[in-house]
DNA sequence: GATGAATGAGAATTCATTCAT
DNA sequence: CATGAATGAATTCTCATTCAT
């Protein structure tokens, strides 16, 4: 039971932490809040965690290593050769983000957008490389070898592209309501992409 | 040739300020590293701005207005019909866009990106109402009335025609390239924005 | 026992800024000297007040309200037509004053002489005013109507009477002594002002 | 010329530290404002004074001097017995108060109030001491030898006395004004005195 | 002598982290 | 283990005074 008690704790210290970090920043968060919001003595949170920065990465963490993968995930072996939902091949990971919304949307977001300070202050710019080096690999496989793009132009469209999950991520309502905006929006996502090649 | 000497610290600071709130925030960035930097006690600052905010809005609010004017412009009598670039009538603000780009681009990313705390924190969300709302009236006056779409997906779209701009600011590299991916992406986001209409 | 420690630091602090504002101004003391007196971090401070002037107020916040109170009560049925025992019926709350002065004084003068650059820095003002309009109330009901007073006269006749008491409060011996002065005192005060009226 | 020169800013820079003191206290007060307020630049206030205290002491220590010596004066062989004029012989030196008062009632105001923080902080108590010598010398001589009067009620006679000096100059109007108030207030205070001897 | 920028010593305040109980 | 007070470093900001020009 003391084992049961002190999940409970670490719990609501992971859950107030969230919602402090969600609000905050990293730097602006304080852990005096969170005590305060778990109802115990800021001296407690470090028999659970080893500093704030420990309490920010175990937030975010999983969130980070899963989001990887989906981005690190080989495209897979598509025969069809329709033009837009092989891209990129995200129709594929389609529900797994749309799950990873449903349950972490706001350590995403925390992970994103709040992470100034720490170690994964860069984490948002590493996605939008993983998701560059697809986006690239796909579209200049389909270009013609003469038209030169940017390579900052596919970082643009990577950016894009991921700004649109963020955003999701940012004013999530529900589930349906996310598989709807997505779907919309990769579509016009995609036709974009298609019209640059000829 | 003190008033001279007096310029270039006043401009040493102000130069150094953009670097640190650059790299970091506003909270995050401290007048001690600007003064460091500026090689002067971190008192003189005081000599030249009234406060760290004073300093902040010196740099970002010139941008804020010129920025602010050009989403709020009227779209302008343009006469032919051809898809897209008529569509929120971005054509015609380009070249402001970019010569903003040349000479203010890190005032502007420090505008958007690192303004939380101060007054400036929602210009960001602010731009992308501005431009929400062209986009938004130019779609409705094309889409078939049956066609129901979220209000959040048009603000996906602004977010993402914005972040558009806001990465090339955050990454530019020079004006060529900066007009060349400002012409590419606007084409990629108008034909794909022209998918959603039947 | 820490609750005890705990009690014990929050009211040396307490005393020592009472010693610091009494010794100082609000603006002149500082909380390192509180702290200093009280053998404590600076910081400490913070743990159980909320501000320097947030220290202040609790200081001087209850003698404020008690005064106030005294100053504004209504002068009471005094039957008897004494000359000067009904005077601004003052009689009446001499027990209290002497009573605050023997718990209270230095928060008094705090309040009174000490004030400059806080909320309280117009009570002097105030309760000299309050004073003034019994004064005048019972001196016009007295006074021929041809003769004219100056408004400053029963502001000074006002701030004469009260300085009596701050007086008292700035030079406290012991409740003897103080019940004495007050009562040689307001006999002196009550004929002069007696003289006045034909 | 340069001599005149030098003249008019010296004493620029004395009226509006004046002005500022008078506003402000020693400590609150800035070389600042006396300098921007003056037209001149900061440094050039050490050219005439050596420094704030300086400053504030050349204000203030004529009336000082000046004050000093009106309460020190001998009483004087002031023949005639009327009860009240000549208590304190405080007749003799009106005319001269009403002058000091006419000219320097804001250097007055200044040596008095501001003073805290200066080699002058104790002149307002010191000055009262004075007073009270006097007052005590003259009621003793009055009355019974076995009526025993505590010193600190001297004291607060003293206090009193001088309050009605302060206070006028506090409110000054002007001389007609001062004149008459000072009238009503010794009448005031010296039948209240007299009341005390049997 | 005049100038006003530069200096440096505080002041209040905030927190992550530690540690005695 | 739990507690929350104690610590100390860091931050913004203010000025009297000095000093190079």
């Amino acid at each position: 039971m003391a084992q049961v008690l002190k999940e409970e704790i670490k719990n609501k210290i992971y859950q107030m932490a969230i919602e402090e970090f969600y609000n905050n920043d990293y730097k602006t968060a304080t852990l005096r809040n969170i005590a305060k919001n778990s109802g115990i003595p800021v001296g407690l949170i470090y028999t659970y965690y080893k500093s704030k920065e420990a309490l920010f990465n175990i937030i975010v963490n999983p969130i980070y290593l899963s989001v990887q993968e989906l981005l690190l995930s080989e495209p897979g072996v598509s025969g069809s050769s329709q033009d837009y939902d092989t891209s990129f091949h995200f129709q594929k990971e389609l529900p797994a983000v749309l799950n990873m919304l449903k349950n972490n949307r706001r350590q995403f977001v925390i992970l994103i957008d709040k992470s100034k300070g720490t170690s994964y202050e860069n984490t948002k710019e590493e996605f939008i490389q993983f998701a560059k080096i697809h986006i690239q690999t796909q579209l200049q496989a389909k270009i013609h070898k003469s038209q030169k793009i940017d390579e900052l132009f596919y970082h643009i469209l990577a950016n894009n592209f991921m700004e649109g999950v963020f955003e999701v991520a940012r004013h999530y309502k529900n589930e349906e309501w996310a598989a709807n905006i997505m779907q919309l929006y990769t579509q016009q996502y995609f036709y974009g992409v298609n019209s640059l090649i000829k």
